[in-house]
DNA sequence: GAGTTCACG
DNA sequence: GACGTACGTGAACTCA
């Protein structure tokens, strides 16, 4: 069968976006042996391909085509921009396949169409009409509704899966009319799967009743007024514009322009050896097997490829070439690089500013990159660094678009749900457009990706994961900026040095990206970077935009009343000393104690210094009241120079408030880390420090809740270690280290005594660090032959925990890393080392199970948390490991504690199931010490 | 920049 | 038998 087509050729046209989705979500999700590239969607519309083939052998059909959408924005989001707004972010390891199904169908020898700008059904239905027209029949294998508009005159629908066709009247079984009315019930019913908005409270029984009595959709609207119901009659007449918008964004566009004819798509026979090498490189055994058997020709071997050790990646080809980035500097340089964008789906960010406060640094430039060695630099207000004005010119330096024009462009990709925007450490970057008004979505974080992966390992800034993964040292930035006083910012950094700077940031980090994201699988971390790591980033960075109101003049009065008790502690010190010296010198400090004065003090080994640590001077304050004094004027001096002084300095000015910095990656455990300032080590034992938390205070009409976990760490070591009697304390809310007490004391509950008490939570705690006969001894103070008698004793009482122990530290020496109950690894390569670096291993390895998995279950907390407490008008604003801390409008307090101590109490739901039940303990006041 | 000390969980 | 010794952080300070 060849030549034109027309009566009696037969077109089938297969939907290929509803293949490769049947296919995603019928299997599992397998991975490629060799390099863990996720490839069960592939897998899946390679075996439908091939059913579809089989199924068709010696059939009519003349002509084929499967037809794909292309990107995701159609003429249809011209004209409702909340069009298809609803659809979910296409899961992560379903991106990756799309192209491969592309390829396959090519492999296949099947015409593969798409057309940018035009869904797939766009495209089927201008084929099916050209079809029709050349008097030929077509039939589409789809069971999409949205096509069934195009039934009738030799126009069929094939349901694949069911094996069922669709014609006339199974067009009007569905819809209650016939094709050629299906779009006028599609107006008016809507379609929440694609936010067609249709006419409220009318579904497709009343839609298809209303135009089978009114004959079509003008005529019905033209006569709204004729409708009976009067609710109905007022929906109609409110929404007539509503529903005309719905009719054009269900009606399928007949015409859209092709570069191919029906005449191209002829069925052609598959070339095995295309077909074969292609599922060969797939690594389809089975498949491969089957098409061979099909084709009458041998099936090729596939080799077993053993993975490639994780540790060494394959190094990115390209050379780097800084000479080779992209200078843009108009709106025409700009839209080549968001087609390009489009085309692909996904592209490398990275923004440049004037400083590291994300809070007061304004954007300089933007750089982009979406293939290896194919970057750009978008820069926009540098300033003019021709003349020779020692302070710098305030103009605007030559080539560079509006930022204003610059972010109109670039806002519908940065906001698109279908390019993925890949940054290292993203948080900084979605902060810098968080303050433009910019919501950057979706993302991927090569910082997080590599910490997922490789926590403990190694760190997870930049500048190390090229060299270790790219084999390439980044431009360094100093010589841009210079240091000290004589630093400058980047928009005073010359154009063509910026460039290559700022865009070889983004082509490294795509670089990563590519680099990383495939091994994610094989780590087997997928879940833990898709649901602890990914998703906090928003959520951090609105709480590090929220900040915390600080009362400057709260702080001011303590910082003076704590000068003047160092004055005075000063006096009494050099009294007692007998001669003035640094008190803030550890050094000075140890040589009067032990020179001048003769007290008994241990030299530190490599620098021959004294220690002069706390315990130390604990232990000598009871001899002499000058170790005392030191002790005191240390705290106090403390207490001023990191909290006091130094908060005020971190006030911002805009907004009063003083704006943490999270990191999510620090943390070998999955904690995260405070910095400028560290608001999770703010002053609480004491009860001096303690009142530095009532400088943190609510905005008027607002009140501080903090919300804590209670003894999580303990509970989980239940959990963990599984240890009924401690399981069962807390089931029933028995104090833990009375408990704990009275197990390995033989004293009952009624008899303990606090000193008993004090020793068993010491151990407890002891426990959960890796506990050992000397570390114990020092903290309580006691020999060391009785410290360890002790953990003997609680060891006998509690066996489980020195199995976990040993287990633990048996699987950290055979695998080099530890678990969390939710898959986080933590790796622990000292453990192999030799001698006292592997006791620290061990202890490392030991805690980061407990520790990380308590990180872990306070993260998906904080993930949940803003759609529960959506309805409250509050904001979370800390976390401090076990405790979240909010701001809430004043009577909203309890519906705050009851919404947010639900998240926390079931954070752990539904992946792991505790055997132990969490308990969250609740407090508010006007300011933090109160709350707490 | 290393080392010490101390604030928190 | 000796090694060293409780886990995880960040910041300020001194001193070379």
């Amino acid at each position: 069968m060849s030549g034109k087509f027309g009566k009696g050729c037969h077109l089938h046209l297969i939907d290929g976006s509803a293949f490769i989705f049947r296919a995603y979500h019928a299997l599992p999700p397998l991975t490629r042996k060799s390099d863990g590239l996720p490839i069960g969607a592939v897998a899946g519309f390679c075996n439908m391909l091939q059913r579809y083939v089989e199924g068709n052998a010696g059939g009519d059909v003349t002509h084929v085509a499967v037809i794909f959408d292309k990107g995701s924005h159609t003429f249809r989001n011209d004209m409702y921009d909340q069009y298809k707004a609803n659809r979910d972010a296409m899961p992560e390891d379903l991106r990756p396949q799309i192209p491969l199904t592309r390829t396959a169908t090519q492999a296949f020898n099947i015409a593969c169409k798409e057309k940018e700008g035009f869904e797939a059904d766009d495209i089927i239905a201008t084929l099916a009409v050209q079809a029709r027209a050349a008097g030929g029949r077509c039939t589409i294998i789809s069971s999409d509704k949205d096509l069934m508009q195009l039934v009738g005159d030799g126009v069929e629908m094939l349901d694949a899966m069911k094996n069922k066709s669709i014609d006339r009247d199974g067009v009007f079984e569905k819809f209650g009319v016939f094709p050629d009315r299906v779009v006028d019930v599609q107006a008016l019913a809507g379609d929440s799967v694609d936010n067609v908005p249709g006419a409220p409270g009318i579904g497709i029984k009343t839609a298809a009743l209303l135009i089978n009595e009114f004959g079509d959709l003008d005529a019905l609207l033209a006569r709204a007024d004729e409708i009976k119901q009067p609710k109905r009659r007022q929906t109609l007449i409110d929404h007539a514009d509503q529903i005309r918008l719905s009719r054009d964004l269900v009606r399928l566009d007949e015409n859209t322009p092709l570069d191919f004819t029906l005449d191209d798509l002829e069925v052609r026979e598959p070339d095995p050896d295309r077909l074969l090498e292609f599922l060969a490189e797939m690594e389809f055994r089975t498949l491969s097997k089957r098409i061979a058997e099909a084709l009458h020709v041998e099936a090729p071997v596939i080799e077993d490829k053993a993975p490639a050790p994780a540790d060494m990646p394959e190094i990115e080809s390209v050379p780097f070439n800084a000479d080779a980035y992209e200078h843009v500097r108009d709106a025409a340089g700009l839209q080549v690089w968001i087609d390009r964008i489009r085309e692909r789906g996904y592209v490398a960010v990275d923004t440049e500013t004037t400083g590291l406060d994300e809070m007061t640094a304004e954007l300089v430039g933007i750089s982009l990159c979406i293939e290896a060695g194919q970057a750009c630099y978008i820069p926009l207000i540098h300033k003019d660094s021709g003349t020779d004005d020692l302070f710098g010119s305030d103009a605007l330096a030559e080539g560079q678009m509006p930022l204003e024009q610059c972010l109109q462009m670039l806002t519908p990709v940065l906001e698109d749900p279908s390019v993925l925007k890949i940054g290292q450490n993203m948080k900084y970057d979605a902060k810098i457009f968080a303050q433009l008004g910019i919501t950057v979505a979706p993302i991927d974080d090569t910082m997080l990706l590599s910490y997922a992966m490789h926590a403990g390992l190694h760190n997870h800034g930049m500048d190390a994961l090229s060299e270790r993964y790219l084999g390439h040292t980044p431009i360094p930035i100093k010589p841009l900026l210079g240091t000290g006083k004589s630093a400058i910012t980047f928009d005073r950094v010359p154009l063509d040095k910026a460039v290559p700077y700022a865009a070889e940031d983004a082509d490294i980090t795509l670089r990563l990206w590519q680099t990383l994201k495939p091994q994610l699988h094989r780590v087997g971390v997928t879940k833990v970077y898709e649901t602890l790591e990914r998703p906090l980033v928003p959520v951090l960075a609105a709480m590090e935009r929220s900040g915390i109101k600080v009362d400057r003049d709260t702080l001011s009065r303590m910082s003076n009343a704590f000068a003047q008790k160092m004055a005075g502690l000063e006096d009494e010190i050099y009294e007692l000393a007998g001669r003035k010296f640094n008190v803030g010198s550890p050094a000075q400090v140890g040589e009067v104690l032990f020179e001048d004065m003769g007290l008994e003090g241990s030299k530190k080994g490599t620098n021959g210094k004294y220690s002069t640590g706390a315990d130390i001077l604990e232990d000598l304050a009871t001899l002499h009241d000058f170790p005392r004094r030191i002790l005191d004027w240390r705290q106090l001096s403390k207490l001023k120079s990191t909290y006091t002084d130094a908060l005020q300095d971190h006030i911002n000015p805009e907004t009063g408030r003083v704006h943490t910095c999270y990191s999510i990656a620090g943390a070998s455990t999955g904690r995260l880390a405070s910095t400028d300032p560290n608001l999770q080590n703010i002053p609480i034992r004491s009860e001096e420090g303690r009142r530095i938390r009532e400088a943190f205070v609510a905005e008027q009409g607002k009140t501080l809740v903090a919300l804590d976990y209670s003894q999580i760490e303990l509970r989980i070591l239940a959990h963990i270690a599984d240890i009924p009697e401690l399981k069962q304390a807390f089931a029933d809310g028995i104090d833990i280290h009375a408990l704990t007490a009275s197990e390995m004391f033989n004293v009952s509950l009624n008899d303990m005594t606090p000193e008993i008490r004090r020793q068993a939570k010491a151990i407890n705690f002891g426990v959960i660090y890796g506990i050992s006969g000397f570390g114990l001894a020092r903290n309580l103070r006691i020999p060391r032959a009785e410290a360890q008698g002790f953990i003997d004793r609680y060891f006998e009482r509690f066996p489980g925990i020195r199995t976990y122990m040993d287990d633990t530290k048996a699987f950290a020496k055979e695998h080099g890393f530890v678990q969390t109950l939710f898959g986080r690894k933590i790796h622990t390569p000292e453990i192999a080392s030799k001698g006292p670096r592997a006791g620290f291993a061990a202890r490392a390895a030991i805690n980061a199970p407990i520790q990380g998995t308590a990180a872990d279950v306070i993260r998906r907390a904080m993930i949940r948390m803003p759609a529960a407490i959506a309805d409250i008008p509050a904001t979370m604003l800390l976390q401090v490991h076990d405790e979240l801390l909010f701001e809430v409008e004043a009577g909203s307090e309890d519906a705050l504690i009851d919404a947010a101590r639900d998240v926390m109490e079931n954070a752990a739901d539904p992946v792991v199931k505790l055997d132990v039940k969490l308990t969250v303990d609740a407090g508010k006041g006007a300011n933090w010490a109160e709350a707490h």
